[in-house]
DNA sequence: ATTAAGTTTAACCATATGGTTAAACCGTTT
DNA sequence: AAACGGTTTAACCATATGGTTAAACTTAAT
């Protein structure tokens, strides 16, 4: 019940998130994880008990990254606009990092939207403060009314689907002279951008 | 080698269709495609020679079907911001009818590149007729000039995160009144066709 | 009715897989 | 050095899994 040594369950927790981000709770092998992590199978049941527990902490560990990212807003001291741009910088920025993490938890709500039910309620960030922030802006005058929630989800599409679809884009965008991971990316952003902006003048 | 059933063979690939796209090459089981079918599981081997095969067959037509949806677009005769929402409207209509099509074909190509690269040689319409459309469209000087590429990477964003997404915005748009099978949609379509408008005066 | 060909099934097989256990291996305390 | 606690490993177990086989079944042609 001591202190456990903590470079080996990071090892098996980087592995896990390696092989479940890739094939999901299923596809995953646990014989995968620990060759991952260049340990013994057994340790994987030594430090986390079963396969669903393992996974439930990668899982958990993606929720809290994905839901607090989501958050990450500026304050009011910005005009209304710069803080979008901030935001879709954010974005651009944790999707590079986390490229997979979108899609795993997307894939694993999909297959098991009970479980997530369940996780969310623990969650401290659950609720998107992009809403409300917009809300305020209509209501101060700031900008034009439209519907949030709906520009949100937009803002989340331009920003989220190049990376979850980055797999396809990334065999496709050559016979166009793009390279993904060059300039392809970076134009995007800045498309984004544009496109926003005409929400607000 | 003469004619097999038709009906065993087409409830197989629905089956299959079903049980692959949930749960990916490696997560799927043979024992829940045949119960999925309502058929024994050495039918399976009997009629597609392997697990990779039968998933040959489901992934090959779901290329084909993404691909071959991809390119319907209006003819000349409509001026081209028509023809753009012409274009939305199908793609709207055809995630609603298949919206876990996108998710499977990204996921399973981000698992196992070489074998999209190879499928998409023998694709009829493997390149976007979107793209030359909307140069043609620039050239012509009928809207003015941005980059194509660029622009569909942004429209297909619009149009496909909602339903790849829809597993998450199913329990989370609840709390802001929405409902995804109701409403929602067609007022992100509709959001759609607003941002776009903003391209074309 | 018999044959022939395709179809379907139950029973099997070899291996993969998640999980367990007892022993070995540390590092620290006494 | 002996004892102790946490850590790591090899060997093992029960079951799941992809795949095979031989026999039974169905249907149509002769």
């Amino acid at each position: 019940m001591g202190l456990k040594d903590s470079t080996t369950e990071e090892k098996i927790l980087e592995a896990a998130k390696e092989v479940f981000m890739k094939y999901g709770l299923y596809g995953a092998r646990m014989q995968d994880i620990a060759d991952t992590a260049g340990i013994n199978k057994a340790l994987l049941h030594y430090y986390f008990r079963s396969k669903e527990k393992l996974f439930d902490a990668v899982f958990d560990g993606a929720l809290e990254k994905y839901f607090s990212q989501m958050n990450v807003i500026g304050d009011k001291s910005m005009p209304i606009k710069d803080r979008l741009m901030q935001y879709v910088d954010n974005m651009f920025e944790f999707f590079t990092e986390y490229p997979q993490m979108s899609m795993f938890i997307i894939k694993e709500i999909s297959i098991n939207p009970e479980m997530f039910h369940e996780k969310v309620k623990h969650l401290k960030n659950q609720k998107s403060l992009l809403i409300p922030t917009l809300q305020e802006a209509i209501d101060n005058g700031e900008i034009n009314s439209f519907d949030p929630v709906i520009f949100m989800v937009n803002l989340h599409s331009l920003c989220a689907y190049p990376f979850l679809a980055s797999p396809l884009y990334k065999l496709m965008l050559k016979k166009h002279g793009y390279d993904w991971n060059g300039e392809a990316k970076d134009k995007i952003k800045e498309s984004v951008k544009d496109f926003i902006s005409f929400k607000f003048q």
